[in-house]
This record gives structure tokens, C-alpha cells and sequence, in this order.
RNA sequence: GGGGGUGUAGCUCAGUUGGUUAGAGCGCCGGCCUGUCACGCCGGAGGCCGCGGGUUCGAGUCCCGUCACUCCCGCCA
């Protein structure tokens, strides 16, 4: 074995000249100019350019070597004349003479190149993930990644947070996504679940006295993939402190939170701290969602009694059926041409909202359009008070039911937010949402369900069970919101069993069910708990946020595809026969699928489908 | 499970109204070139036009089906 090398070929500078070095890498690129070669030599840490000349007894080796073949080559580093400078490359003042040249690992014909910025498909990319990786934007994403967790627990350790470890092979969870089984060995037809959360866990850490935990928690759920959403697995900052109160976990994450955007955010302003906190309610009204992206100047507001009993027959009759209406301002807008008003309009029905309606609130102080045309004057003012606008600005509404119209409204917000060009650059706008509700009503059945997470305390404890109306219990639940992009939902926890029964009955669950299913915490509950509490942000989330990616993909090494398929592992991959005997499976095929209401398995009739045989 | 987009050379893409032998750039192979840095110049190889069926004298192009990838909805407390 030869020594592989001295110095990165990221380091070397003008000073070095006349050193001899030993460099290792990556052809990157090559230029032949017959008698005279250049290489491009990469590693990890940069680019530093090697000369040899056709005297050399390796120059024809080394002209024969293809991009993203791996050398090592000695020789002398020496100062490039003025004219050769390349001002692009940090090493571009000096470049390596070959002295001695030998071949690592020889690359053939590549499927995709690493030199250059060519786009390629993501089933391109992830089949050879070892090439992509070690591109310039995908590698320096995957470094960030790391700075990123490092710093992060760092920050955390510093508060006195202890780093622990939960069970991946674990039971089956609450969380209410569909869980991954694993087959036991030992306990034949019994399967243990990857965990969607270390919930129970790091609840459990407090019970036993431990008082501040944080992991950089892996979690596994079996849903479908989005573009800011990996499927099957990912990874979230998860921790939990004991004798908090709700603001006690703020103050708690935000400076985390905030120190980390301030130091790997760049340029970028951070929401200074503390980050305003929201009220649910509040947020559906005003922004539309829960996930509001502050950087939308855009504030919705009700405008439901101007046009109740109005001119405007439409809404009007709307409203009797108990429609709402709500008013999305458009500063500015109000010089637009018809065709942008009409623009947007056909948006709103192509996204099935039925339309958008508007007033126009000219710069002379008058009003125009269909609406305002049969609204008398009087009501005309009165929205434009209400909305927050003047002359020269416009107003969209829509009109729905109370909770289509907030989520329309919210796409609506957006929607007008970019065609005036108003959404804030350069800035991570932070905020909390609080007050959740405890529960929600299920639309379809007419039942009382969880709206959250069963595990959270009710505001009002006990004598807000016994005594609220179920839909108004608000609940210890907050989510934290960046740049409209959920980062997380928290509690403070219910550390109280009989709280906890009379939680779950209000949703429908009987006591033994609810010993059944979470028995082993409700026991640790019985021998002394501390009031908690805690959250989880994601961490490939704020990474993308920092990257400023609009895929997930760009911020995991190996992540999977759409299909939640690892396209260089082939994972998933069928069994060998032995290998499931061991675990006591047989495949065999379902039976056809019938019409079913919902969701259940696909029905891939030819496809073997797992069953535990008995 | 549903909807949209895409699928042509190793890769990224173009391909007109359905009409002769399907093109370009990059890469690859060969040749020339001693100061380039996306080096340059000359030449060459390389195609199941995703797959199956249909319409037509004739299909990369039109129709039906299907598969793959991707974005979205459902789902993700």
C-alpha cells in the first residue's frame, strides 16, 4: 500500500508553492491539449487542477483515465502564471506538476455525469445516489444536514437536555398513522411496530424521573410520500421536560429553534424571540389554516353582517343557508385590467371554490364591479373598513360554509399574495399556534373525535370535562409554524389517569379499551407523574427550510421514491422462502377485493399479500 | 384509491398538419492540438420512439388499454 495523501485538494494555496504533496480524488474534468493535459482533481473539499505534459511516462495512463475515475498523484505545487490564475477556484493561484501518478479505482462510462449542472430525473438520481451525492448542491445539502444536527445537540445538551434512546422494534403506537409491522421470530404471528413516535417513550422518561430528554429521534409511518414529506421514514427533534408549563417548553425550543435559523440561515432575518403565539381559532379566521406563512402581509377578515340582508342576492341568500363570507384585501390592485379580476376568478373555479368575487375601490373614492353594483353604499364603506383597505386597493371574497370558507379564503390569501407580488423575501417567520380544540366533530358520522393528540391535558383539566360543552374544551396543543411550513406539533401532556379515562370517554372509548391499548402508560401514570410536556420538530423540514429546497429529497442521503422504493438497495424486495418459514409466513393471495367503502388494502388481485399464518 | 404532468440514443431534450433514411447538445470511441479551466477542431458508433392493441395506404405523432416516474387530493393525531 502506497500513502494516499498530504493535503485535501481543497487547501492548498500560493504559499504552498514549491511543497511537494501527494493528493487523492476524483477526475472531475479533463482538458487534453495533445502534448499537455489538465485534470480536475475533487475531493470532499474542493478542486485543485494537476498538470503533466505528454514527456510524462503516465501521460497516456492518465489521458486514458475517464471523469470520476479515482487517483492519487505526487508532485510539485507551483504558483500559475498570472495569465492561468483561475479566480474561481479557492486553490486557483497554484496547480500540481505529476510527478508520480496511480490509478485507485477506474470509473467506467458514467449513467449520469457529476461534472456540470445537467438536471436529471429523480429515478436517475436515487438508482445512482453514490454519483448524485457527490454533486455540489446535493453534497454541500448533506453537510449542512450534519452542521445542523450537531448544533442542535449542542444547543440542547447546553440546556441541560440528556440525549437518550428509545426502542425502535416496539409496539404499535397512537399516533394514528398506519403503522410498519415487523414479524417476530420467537412469538410466531405476532409482529412488533416501528415506531411513529417515540411518544410514549419520552413521556414515560419523564415518569421515570429523568426531566429533559431530547433524540434526534428516527420515526417510521406508512403514508403516502409529498414533496416535503419522505415516505415511510424521517426524523424529528424529539424531547420532553418535566414540571413545565406550556410557555416553559417555549422558552424552552425557541432559542433552539432561533439560534439555529440564525446560524445557518445566512442573510436571512429570524422572527426575534419570543415568536408570537396564535390562537387557532384566530388563525383559521385570519390566515385561512393552522400553518400560516407570515411572510403574506394578507390578513382575512369577516364580513358575513355586511352582507347578510344585502343587495347582493347571491350572498345573501347564502348566508340564510348559514354561509359566512370572508375578505381577502388586495392592496394595489385596483389599477389591474379587468383580465386579472376575471383571472382569478377562473382559478378560484378551476380549485372548485365556485368563484371569486371582488370590489374594486377606485382611487377616487368610488366602487365598482358586479358586487358592488347591488350593495348600497352604506355597505360598500363598511367592508372596506372591516378588510383594512383604501382607495386604490381591491377586496375578494368568498362565500362558503364556515369551514370551506376559511380554507378557501386561506388558498385565496395566497393565491393574490403572489399575482401582486407581496409575499416577503429573505425572512424565517415564526409562530406558535395555540388553544387548539380538544375535540372535533366528525362531519360525516356526527361523532366527537380526538382533533389532536388523545394525550394532551384539556385546558380546565376535570371540571372543563364535566362541565364544557366537548367542542369548546381547548387543549395544552401548539403547533410551530415557519414560513407556512408545519414544523411540529406539542403538549403538555395528561399525566392524570382519570382525566385521561374521562377524555377518552367523551371521544367514545370505554374504560377497558383504553386500558387495553395504552395500559403500560396509564399504569406508569398510577405510581407518581410529573406534569409534561414537549414537541417534535422535524428536522429534515428545518434543513429544507435552510437549504431553501422545495424537495425532501434534496436534504436525506438516501431517500426513498415516491413509491417509498430504495431504487439502489431494492427495498422493498421479496423474501426468501426460508426466511418467511422462519417467521411463520406463507403468502398467499387475497381474495378479490370487493367495491369497499374506503381505504382498506389495494386489491392487487395477481399480487401476494402477507398473512400470518397461525 | 383518485386527478394532473412526463416517457424518443448512456443522459438532457427537439421532432411541424399523420408522409421519404427519427435529430441536437452532453457523454462514449478514434484522430489532431503545450496553458486550458464547460478547452478547441475533425470523424465514428449508438434508437423496441415505455409496453400492448386499434384506426390508416402510411403512426414517434391520432384513439383505447397498460406500466413506470413525478406533482397533487385522500392519508399523514
Amino acid at each position: 500500500m502506497h500513502p494516499y495523501r498530504t493535503h485535501t485538494c481543497g487547501e492548498l494555496r500560493l504559499s504552498d508553492a514549491g511543497s511537494e504533496v501527494r493528493l487523492s480524488g476524483w477526475v472531475h474534468r479533463k482538458r487534453d491539449h495533445g502534448g499537455l493535459l489538465f485534470v480536475d482533481l475533487r475531493d470532499h473539499y474542493g478542486v485543485t487542477q494537476v498538470v503533466v505534459d505528454e514527456s510524462h511516462a503516465a501521460f497516456k495512463d492518465i489521458e486514458a483515465a475517464r471523469p470520476e475515475s479515482v487517483i492519487t498523484v505526487t508532485g510539485k505545487i507551483v504558483q500559475r502564471t498570472e495569465e492561468t490564475v483561475n479566480k474561481d477556484l479557492p486553490t486557483g493561484e497554484i496547480e500540481l506538476v505529476v510527478d508520480t501518478y496511480h490509478l485507485e479505482s477506474s470509473a467506467d462510462m458514467l449513467p449520469m455525469q457529476v461534472a456540470g449542472g445537467e438536471d436529471y430525473s429523480d429515478e436517475m438520481r436515487l438508482t445512482h445516489r453514490y454519483l448524485d451525492l457527490r454533486r455540489d448542491k446535493v453534497h454541500a445539502n448533506i453537510v449542512l444536514r450534519s452542521q445542523i444536527i450537531a448544533s442542535i445537540r449542542r444547543r440542547m445538551t447546553d440546556q441541560g437536555f440528556l440525549e437518550m434512546q428509545t426502542p425502535i422494534l416496539t409496539a404499535s403506537s397512537p399516533e394514528g398513522a398506519r403503522d410498519y409491522l415487523v414479524p417476530s421470530r420467537t412469538h410466531p404471528g405476532q409482529f412488533y411496530a416501528l415506531p411513529q413516535a417515540p411518544q410514549q417513550f419520552k413521556q414515560l422518561l419523564m415518569v421515570s424521573g429523568f426531566d429533559k430528554y431530547f433524540q434526534i429521534a428516527p420515526c417510521f409511518r406508512d403514508e403516502d410520500a409529498r414533496a416535503d414529506r419522505s415516505p415511510g421514514e424521517f426524523y424529528q427533534l424529539d424531547y420532553e421536560m418535566a414540571f413545565c408549563t406550556q410557555d416553559d417548553v417555549f422558552d424552552a425550543i425557541e432559542p433552539v429553534l432561533h439560534g439555529i435559523f440564525e446560524e445557518f440561515g445566512g442573510e436571512r432575518e429570524v422572527t426575534p424571540l419570543p415568536f408570537p403565539r396564535i390562537p387557532f381559532k384566530e388563525s383559521m379566521l385570519k390566515y385561512g389554516n393552522d400553518k400560516p406563512d407570515l411572510r403574506n402581509p394578507l390578513i382575512i377578515t369577516d364580513v358575513t353582517e355586511h352582507f347578510a340582508g344585502g343587495g347582493f342576492g347571491l350572498f345573501a341568500k347564502n348566508i340564510e343557508k348559514g354561509a359566512v363570507v370572508r375578505a381577502i384585501p388586495a392592496p394595489g390592485a385596483a389599477e389591474n385590467p379587468r383580465s386579472f379580476f376575471d383571472k382569478l376568478n377562473d382559478w378560484a373555479r378551476e380549485e372548485g371554490m365556485g368563484g371569486l368575487g371582488y370590489i374594486i375601490y377606485n382611487a377616487d373614492g368610488t366602487a365598482k364591479g358586479p358586487i358592488a353594483k347591488n350593495l348600497d353604499d352604506d355597505r360598500v364603506a363598511a367592508i372596506k373598513a372591516q378588510a383594512g383597505v383604501g382607495d386604490g386597493d381591491a377586496v375578494f371574497f368568498v362565500c362558503q360554509t364556515e369551514s370551506l370558507a376559511a380554507k378557501f379564503a386561506g388558498f385565496a390569501r395566497d393565491k393574490v399574495c403572489d399575482e401582486l407580488g407581496l409575499r416577503e423575501s429573505g425572512q424565517f417567520k415564526f409562530c406558535w399556534i395555540v388553544d387548539y380544540p380538544m375535540y372535533e366533530l366528525d362531519e360525516d358520522t356526527g361523532k366527537i373525535e380526538f382533533s389532536h393528540n388523545p394525550f394532551s391535558m384539556p385546558q380546565g383539566g376535570m371540571d372543563a370535562l364535566n362541565s364544557d360543552n366537548p367542542l369548546d374544551i381547548l387543549a395544552y396543543q401548539y403547533d410551530i409554524v415557519c414560513n407556512g411550513v408545519e414544523l411540529s406539533s406539542g403538549a403538555i401532556r395528561n399525566h392524570l389517569p382519570e382525566i385521561m379515562y374521562k377524555a377518552f370517554e367523551i371521544a367514545g372509548y370505554p374504560a377497558d379499551v383504553v386500558e387495553d391499548k395504552f395500559g403500560g402508560m396509564l399504569s406508569a401514570f398510577k405510581f407518581g407523574a410529573p406534569p409534561h410536556g414537549g414537541s417534535a420538530p422535524g428536522i429534515d423540514r428545518m434543513v429544507m427550510l435552510l437549504a431553501d429546497e422545495p424537495n425532501i429529497r434534496e436534504v436525506i442521503a438516501f431517500p426513498m421514491n415516491q413509491q417509498a422504493q430504495d431504487l439502489l438497495m431494492k427495498a422493498p424486495a421479496e423474501a426468501d422462502p426460508a426466511h418467511l418459514r422462519e417467521l411463520h409466513i406463507k403468502l398467499a393471495p387475497l381474495p378479490k377485493a370487493e367495491k369497499k367503502s374506503e381505504g382498506e388494502e389495494g386489491e392487487d388481485a395477481g399480487e401476494s399479500q402477507a398473512e400470518a399464518a397461525s
